[in-house]
DNA sequence: ACCGAAGATGCAATCACTGCAGAACTGCAC
DNA sequence: GTGCAGTTCTGCAGTGATTGCATCTTCGGT
């Protein structure tokens, strides 16, 4: 069970917090400070759907979340993070659950594990996902800094899979099969799983299965191909 | 043979030229944009090493470069591509690389070739080549750009893998095998490949070696597990 | 020597981002 | 209920990247 990750450790906060609030109950100071930020995110991504991500300027911004452009910038340090307010959470989430997966639970079962519970909780606001695929789409800038925070899982996934391979984690194998995985997850959410609107949750894992295949079989490959073997 | 798309298509130029010189002789004017060019990454480099890629303005780099601010703006529009000089030439060659390959040539064995060459290519200015790397390692926002730049070929890898496998280039397994290659070859570029000065060009491939039969054996995995076969 | 295109500059305006200091607010102890 | 201490929110000013525009030079021929 993962409690901490959650709060703790987000990009940033204004006036960066001292000490950890223990985790504890949200408190109301935190409620409040939360929802500014979900409100600011909010409104940040309609405009960035309506005008453009470049197109938009941290006063509009200000102006619509009714704050200060200045508490814009102390909640979100960069305006690409506008467009990925979970960012943060969702990764370190997963290196949680990569971490802290249970003894025999191999790294593609807890990949396959976790992406289902992701896609699931996705699926209760569509709607949104969906627009901010379109704006992502639509900025180069934002690609980039997507791809950037995918890749912060990187080295989390080959500790998990040197950890299955029992070799270190800067063997060549983990680390490929690692860079691999965060690849191939990035073209499906960009490319695949966004397709239809009628889609299930199994429908969207068929091409993570496959995916799943490939990077294990790609690890195999590179195994009989290794210099000791 | 690939002569003419060395010099056309390059990021940008100042004004933007209109029509393609013919790609003929280069010219006066061109060899001296071409060497302006230059100059101006050389000492911006020196610069990003000596104080940090953040730390330095353009305005330094202007000084530095005997140019004005402006003219350091137009030859690069964004201060991430100073960094990167090369990297449209670099990306356009291996796409033409790719698409011209001769018929019985696999993407691999392209690749791998390619990869040769640039290795060998790079040899010649070891230096150099070893302060790019410490300068982009040390700034987040040039390893963004870095991937970005890297990620332009993966199209056309895909574009290649499909026609190697017969199937439509937006299927599957072209498109998550570039992808992977992509991310690979990034890693390799990162933190294998810089690894000790004293490496032949033969040590530096094997890892590529490793990495070429990684994706081919994640093709085979991924196919075999597709839903038709 | 002259003309048109290409290249280099200077200038001014936007806009993101940051440090700083003061005002407003909240949780908590007395 | 009052006041203290810590947090947040804001306004302000400054730095720097980036861009559009107008101007001045220089280059490549005619």
């Amino acid at each position: 069970m993962i409690v901490c990750t959650l709060s703790q450790m987000s990009i940033s906060s204004p006036q960066d917090a001292g000490p950890p609030p223990a985790a504890v109950a949200p408190g109301l100071r935190a409620r409040k400070r939360e929802r500014t930020r979900r409100t600011i995110a909010r409104v940040a991504l309609e405009l960035f759907d309506r005008q453009g991500f470049h197109a938009t300027t941290l006063a509009q911004i200000a102006d619509a979340a009714e704050v200060s452009p200045r508490t814009v910038s102390a909640y979100f340090p960069a305006k690409e993070q506008l467009a990925f307010p979970d960012a943060a959470e969702t990764f370190d989430t997963l290196s949680a659950r990569l971490r802290d997966r249970p003894a025999g639970e191999r790294t593609a079962d807890a990949l396959r594990d976790y992406i289902a519970a992701w896609l699931r909780a996705q699926e209760e606001d569509e709607p949104e996902r969906r627009v901010r695929r379109r704006v992502v789409d639509a900025d180069e800038g934002l690609l980039r800094y997507e791809r950037h925070l995918m890749a912060r899982a990187q080295e989390a996934i080959a500790e998990s899979i040197a950890r299955d391979l029992g070799t270190a984690p800067d063997e060549l194998e983990p680390r490929m099969a690692a860079a691999s995985a965060v690849a191939i997850f990035e073209l499906l959410t960009r490319d695949v799983l966004p397709g239809d609107a009628g889609k299930t949750v199994d429908d969207q894992l068929r091409p993570v299965e496959r995916a799943l295949a490939f990077i294990d079989g790609g690890i195999r490959a590179c195994r009989a191909d290794a210099p000791t073997g």
